[in-house]
DNA sequence: AAAAATAGGGTAAACGATAATCCAATTGTA
DNA sequence: TACAATTGGATTATCGTTTACCCTATTTTT
């Protein structure tokens, strides 16, 4: 800027208002501070603008793990959402260890991020109460912090599970099972809306259909090879998730029994790959994107504000994905 | 820092050169300082530091997409080697949109990144000239361009090619067919090393075992099928990447054929869920990760020496991982 | 025609740190 | 004892930009 006052034989204070169009400025004075930027080939020195503005225009989004696809996701539908307003998104994961997530949240705050997401593993709220006191917005994605003041976006559990089990029932399943994950707040919202479901239809609530899948690999097989012992079989199965359904799909077809003609099957999460199944899967879509994009929007609601905004629990209504795994 | 300064009567000099372990500082006011820090709850301003010292110890990270499994383990890869350096990392994603990436890549610029590192889209080199005349250094991942005088981190494709198909030749298959891939470059040297290994081998190299795999959806399934319209069938075919391969199960199956003993099947790329697969896949590894961090290690390297160091093109060595589809 | 308003721009200070010098007091050396 | 070296720290300038305020013509209003 002072290169191009210089030439121009006005103050760097005129340039900078002429480049942020503010301030009184000729038309003739503007036209000529243009010019002479692009042909010095100018750039804002964002930096230098942040260090008086006390603005960044970058959010820090802390996450487990980014090659997740579901986190994959919301990193993307967050970055989405935020670019048109000219912010960016700087990175950090934390690989599910909290200590790591503190130092992260730390060097995000020290870089003096306008606002922050976080996906977190912290037991309690302490983290998030020091960089609440420092009047930083945060938004918490998908898992909730008891105590924390904070706005919250996640999947709707609960609904996912009614709304599995809901298209079972339709397809005329009486015998429903479900294999259930291991998190404790997802799995047991999910698996309370297999059973609201089957409830609110007069079906019975038979412990021995509901089984754990809580190993890393090939969870869903083993799990699914324990339901086939049961008598009499079951002819539907909600999978807590789209890799259980693939594993529980391969027990079934071992089995030689047919799908969806024995056992109807449902997954959910946000695996996309269905398709390429060999048998295409019918599955609850979470839809990731939208958590993103909606934390997104509440943390550049609360960065614009003036005032703190009322803090809000947003859950996201999943969305059935009909494929060939439940069409009888 | 004035604050602390202030409270001490020292100069916030002196409270900067203990921040920072430099200088000579007596023992008595290090601790002095220190302690009044923590009191105060102070952390550095990165942004005031980065203005004076002209570091940001942040990279850009300029991507196609990072939903992509293959981008999203890069990003990942790239965030945890530059992490131990104090370096985070800016990601920004172009959708394939040439116009978009430069977009980005100069806001980047204007953030003052120390470096970037870009899988770009560009078809020609003038983004990256412009970048590289500011004395920003960059290295491209996955995606050459040509006139760019930057380093290149890339999967060896021709080797992918000949690692596959030896192994087949290795399982004794005679009649090796290839599904290639759309992606000029890339499937280009995939096929390279495909014939290479055949030829080496005194194995017929027939252009009908050669079919092209390039819609989008189900592109494994359909060239697969086409294949198996030739006389006489293959008994190994090389995927030009995973998906392409899982279709190309499916098609075998269904043609009442089996895995691997009338067709041996080798997919390669980044997928990690083949081992769900109603048959676990064989595939070439290309060690996504690997490149990731080799990038990063040179963007590194560049960022902190005095004098450009040389230009280089690393290709990263496949690994085969060998599954069921190809055990006979 | 005088007063008020506006247009067009300049000045000085600040943002929160670091770099380069410099200086007084103490310590070591010949 | 006299001089040099070291210790511990202070001063001043700077990074590139914005903010708040001031100034002088010119134009508008009354």
């Amino acid at each position: 800027m002072l290169d191009i006052a210089k030439g121009l034989n006005v103050s760097v204070v005129t340039v900078s208002k002429v480049l942020r169009n503010k301030g009184k400025i000729s038309v003739a004075t503007r036209k000529r501070v243009l010019q002479r930027a692009k042909e010095l080939n100018y750039h804002t020195n964002w930096i230098a603008r942040s260090l008086v503005t006390r603005r960044t225009f970058t959010i820090g989004l802390l996450l487990p793990d980014f090659t997740h696809p579901f986190f994959a996701e919301i990193a993307k539908a967050v970055a989405e959402t935020v670019r048109p307003q000219g912010y960016h998104v700087i990175i950090s994961y934390f690989e599910e260890d909290p200590e790591l997530e503190k130092n992260e949240s730390d060097s995000l705050m020290a870089r003096q991020v306008d606002g922050l997401i976080a996906a977190s593993a912290q037991s309690n709220s302490n983290l998030f109460e020091n960089i609440l006191a420092r009047k930083v917005p945060v938004v918490l994605i998908d898992r909730p912090i008891a105590g924390v003041q904070a706005s919250f976006v996640g999947a709707d559990n609960e609904a996912i599970g009614k709304l599995a089990t809901n298209h079972l029932i339709a397809q005329g399943c009486t015998r429903i099972a479900h294999l259930r994950g291991p998190k404790i707040g997802i799995a047991a919202a999910r698996l309370a809306g297999y059973r609201h479901a089957l409830q609110k239809h007069d079906l019975p609530l038979l412990p021995r259909y509901v089984v754990g899948a809580r190993y890393v690999d090939s969870t869903g097989y083993t799990a699914m090879r324990k339901l086939l012992q049961q008598e009499p079989v079951p002819d539907g199965v909600f999978c807590y998730n789209d890799p259980v359904a693939i594993g529980a799909i391969k027990a079934i077809s071992e089995a030689g029994l047919r799908i969806p003609h024995d056992i109807a099957v449902v997954g959910a999460g946000n695996v996309h790959y269905s398709d390429m199944l060999a048998v295409p899967l019918t599955r609850v879509d979470q839809c990731t994107g939208q958590s993103g994009k909606q934390a997104a929007e509440l943390l550049m609601e609360q960065i614009g504000a003036k005032r703190k905004p009322r803090i809000k629990k947003i859950l996201i209504t999943p969305k059935l994905v009909v494929r060939q795994s439940t069409q009888r």
